[in-house]
DNA sequence: CCCGAATGTTAGCCAAGGCTAACTTTCAGT
DNA sequence: ACTGAAAGTTAGCCTTGGCTAACATTCGGG
């Protein structure tokens, strides 16, 4: 049937990477007030020199700001996209734990599928958690 | 809690690029007998030059042979993975299917969807196909 | 058989997202 | 108040996966 799905695949989200950067900030920011490069260097476990440049990215697309030596923060725009992107990947985790993946499983994979997740799926993950599977046909 | 699953939600898989071409490839393979250059292009609807490129790095890494001016034919790997990666695609587009979605976002959410599934997650999906949901708790 | 359209290749460019190495700033503890 | 360790920055490099533009090859129809 040969598809041409990949375009749209990748583009209904920006970058993943910037939805895992700024769920990452907004979880440290919520449990220890501020957010700064060595958290998210634990977190990611990439260098230093990547976080910072990473993050001087995320400031020139407008979802954080930070200055020199401070702490990182979100911008409206930054907190907005954090929120959306906790809430879908709590709905994936949840679901594959409620479809039998174990607790472990289901934190990895939900990391790498939330960010392929169409609103409509997301809507069906929902309704399963609340109701079950749809019945068949 | 703070995760370090990102190495490992990345590795497990060859690179996604990789195993969505031997996909295609395998795909065009079966239903036109060759694969050229221009089917993949038309597939992934990016350049030929693109397309060129990526088949090089596939063909460096032993997943296809190919000579200018050539069709693409996947090697003995090549046509592991392809098979791997169909099999798992398949179960995903299925199971989105089952859960409520439609045909259209199930083939779009399970391209992006499969490269992020491990085996327990495929299994636990293959199992709700055959017997639905497994029991609360 | 030969020529133009289709197909494929090469060169050169770019951004994202990684790295190391070297440097600077900040801050806690004596 | 100082100083060394921790944290952050900068420079320079790399690969992947995109692009365009220019060139090369192949092949089907007249």
């Amino acid at each position: 049937m040969v598809q041409k799905n990949f375009r749209r695949t990748r583009s209904d989200h920006a970058s993943e990477v910037a939805e895992d950067y700024v769920e990452a900030i907004a979880g440290v920011i919520a449990e220890k007030g501020v957010c700064r490069s060595v958290d998210l260097v634990a977190h990611f476990e990439v260098t230093h020199a990547t976080i910072n440049n990473t993050v001087g990215r995320l400031q020139r697309d407008g979802l954080v700001v930070t200055e020199p030596y401070q702490p990182i923060s979100l911008t409206v725009r930054g907190e907005r996209l954090a929120a959306k992107s906790q809430a879908r990947h709590e709905v994936v985790r949840d679901f594959l734990r409620r479809i039998g993946v174990s607790e472990a499983n289901a934190a990895i994979d939900s990391e790498g599928i939330e960010h392929h997740v169409s609103r409509e799926t997301l809507r069906a993950m929902r309704q399963v958690l609340k109701d079950g599977l749809p019945p068949e046909h």
